[in-house]
DNA sequence: AGAAAAAAGTTGACGTATCAACTAAATTAA
DNA sequence: TTAATTTAGTTGATACGTCAACTTTTTTCT
């Protein structure tokens, strides 16, 4: 879509990241998310973009890859100290971003924007066969 | 989007056909579009892919595609009988599809939503240099 | 008329999104 | 406790979206 078009922009140019290697860097630095699962719950991203993903963050060095002592099928996710420093350079640009993007719309137009795609989002999953 | 995964089931089964492919021969369906320009210019859709989908269609026996005989730079496509049939075959579908996804917004949510949007574009295509 | 610029398409590359089939490990249920 | 199911993650395939470099043809400018 056309408004990522910018995030993507900026993460390549201030950081060498793609966008969602840095939403995983993201959640990996600002949540409690610690595997793939866990980033799979808190955004939905699937699971088969989210494996590569994180193989690309690793082979870059900005993830450290462990498998879970106590249950072998769960990973082990922690940020190197590396992706640590590009995080905190990056969050305020992108921090930035979203403000001066919601900056042009009123709390009536941002509640109605929420509201609606749910709305969509809830109707674009009923069954299609009455179609 | 996920908006779309519904389209792309309805038409992948009922049609065989991509949701570019559809879109593309809605337009030579439904408005005077021509060639690869036109279309471009009528949704925005980046000539490069719509070179590959037009390729596509043509192949697939549901355009038929001329060189322009004044400009030959420009092409000048054509539907097929075949592209037709399965225009007018898929067409009430999708209606009925975008019918029920908007059934659920009322008129302000919808008219909010286009504004929303509207302003969300223009802000991301903002010079990112003040951030 | 000739050079420069613009327009129409093509092709390559990369990133994003989604679905499906598969392996391996853990959980549950018989 | 073994068999069935579920969960975590990997891999492959296909479509979509965007950008950039390039060729060919037409337009514009001088």
């Amino acid at each position: 879509m056309r408004l990522n078009a910018q995030a993507i922009r900026i993460l390549k140019r201030n950081a060498g990241l793609t966008l969602t290697q840095w939403r995983v860097i993201a959640l990996l630095a600002g949540t409690d998310c610690k595997n793939s699962s866990d980033i799979e719950r808190q955004i939905g991203m699937d699971k088969g973009q989210l494996s590569r993903t994180i193989r690309g963050l690793t082979d870059a060095g900005y993830v450290k890859f462990k498998t879970d002592t106590k249950d072998h099928r769960k990973s082990n996710l922690k940020l190197t100290a590396k992706a640590r420093k590009i995080y905190d350079q990056t969050l305020p640009l992108m921090r930035n971003r979203q403000r001066s993007l919601f900056a042009h719309l009123d709390e009536t137009e941002i509640k109605a924007i929420y509201s609606a795609l749910e709305k969509l989002e809830r109707a674009a999953q009923l069954s299609e066969d009455e179609l």
